[in-house]
DNA sequence: ACCTGAACACCGTTCAAGT
DNA sequence: ACCTGAACACCGTTCAAGT
């Protein structure tokens, strides 16, 4: 037994995510365990643990490359000069993100560290990065606006368009489907939008 | 052993209900475990299982009286002729009622019901009591309005407030502290509302 | 050095067996 | 009828032991 080296430590850590990753989209995040990805890549149980400090390590890091397929999804979007529509889009790309990855996204808010562990920076940096394509948006929105109130605004519509998404998409709203949804996250935008303006 | 009977099925249903309440409070969702509030009440597991299906259900009784506990905070606020106030009133409501009740609130939207199971009537119906309060304020702010659209804004700005206490409680957002919570929620409400008005 | 697999502690759930 | 507690299946994690 033992002593294959039939990958490198570096392959199976990319094995073992990959597996991981399929998981979660096929079954969801709770069918996720370290028994079942250690099957799927013919290795066992410990092997897991000379790549990840433990199955938290790991989500984590699933966590991450979600964010940056999320990130490289939302800098695809076609940029127009009206800042609005932009954001417009960016709330909408957001939506259909988490509805058409709705296992791995859902497991970014599913996850919670166990007590008192602190979230990684390398973590808070990629979650930064998706609120700054907002905030960047805002900033265009109207000249007479503070950097500061304008990255408040930004952080407070998105976690509202987010709010939309997690609500709706663990029905607990009864108004359903994709369409309407996007259509609750257009009313958010639009009207949070047009009262900022304004003000 | 065996038939104490020194506590009718309601009273133990009762003590495990207080229990599995204190459990969450005090250490978190992540650490109710059937074996710890048995031993709690001075039972053995199985007794568990002769008043509730199993921790699923005993989990929906605690979130049901989670949203109960709010409702009745949300009902007690004091009520002005002022629409647009009452509105900014009941979002700083509960986002206060999300920070004091922390561990209670959390467990609402960590707990999912196995893949495939239905909400039951009794508990989405609590979530609706809690809607409907939004949307009442909502049908006062603007003669002009038809009723359904009412609904369907007064839902996508309350997901919204829920959003930002979402992310801001989940230190997910880096501006911090409760004063700050507020004044989000209070920004995301107030440009809302004066969107919503002169639409 | 790399990997195994048995062992450990800890879960939720069940149910034969006592009173 | 009520309640026990041992047993089961299934977790994450560790580590002595093989190659």
């Amino acid at each position: 037994m033992a002593r294959r080296s039939e990958h490198s430590q570096q392959e199976i850590k990319e094995m073992v995510l990959k597996a991981a990753e399929s998981i979660v989209i096929d079954e969801g995040f709770a069918e996720l365990k370290v028994r079942k990805v250690a099957m799927e890549i013919g290795y066992t149980v410990g092997s897991i643990y000379m790549v990840f400090d433990n199955l938290a390590d790991l989500v984590m890091q699933l966590k991450g490359r979600t964010l940056d397929d999320m990130t490289e999804q939302l800098k695809l979007l076609p940029k127009q000069g009206n800042a609005k529509q932009n954001i417009i889009t960016l709330a909408i790309a957001y939506q259909t993100f988490a509805c058409q990855n709705f296992n791995r996204w859902s497991m970014l808010f599913e996850h919670r560290l166990p007590e008192h562990e602190v979230v990684p920076a390398w973590y808070q940096e990629k979650v930064n990065l998706v609120f700054s394509l907002v905030e960047l948006q805002f900033l265009g929105l109207t000249s007479a606006a503070n950097e500061e109130q304008s990255k408040w605004a930004a952080r407070a519509l998105w976690s509202g368009v987010h709010g939309i998404c997690i609500l709706s998409l663990s029905g607990r709203m009864d108004l359903l489907g994709m369409r309407r949804i996007e259509e609750t996250v257009v009313l958010l935008v639009e009207n949070f939008i047009k009262g900022w303006q304004m003000r």
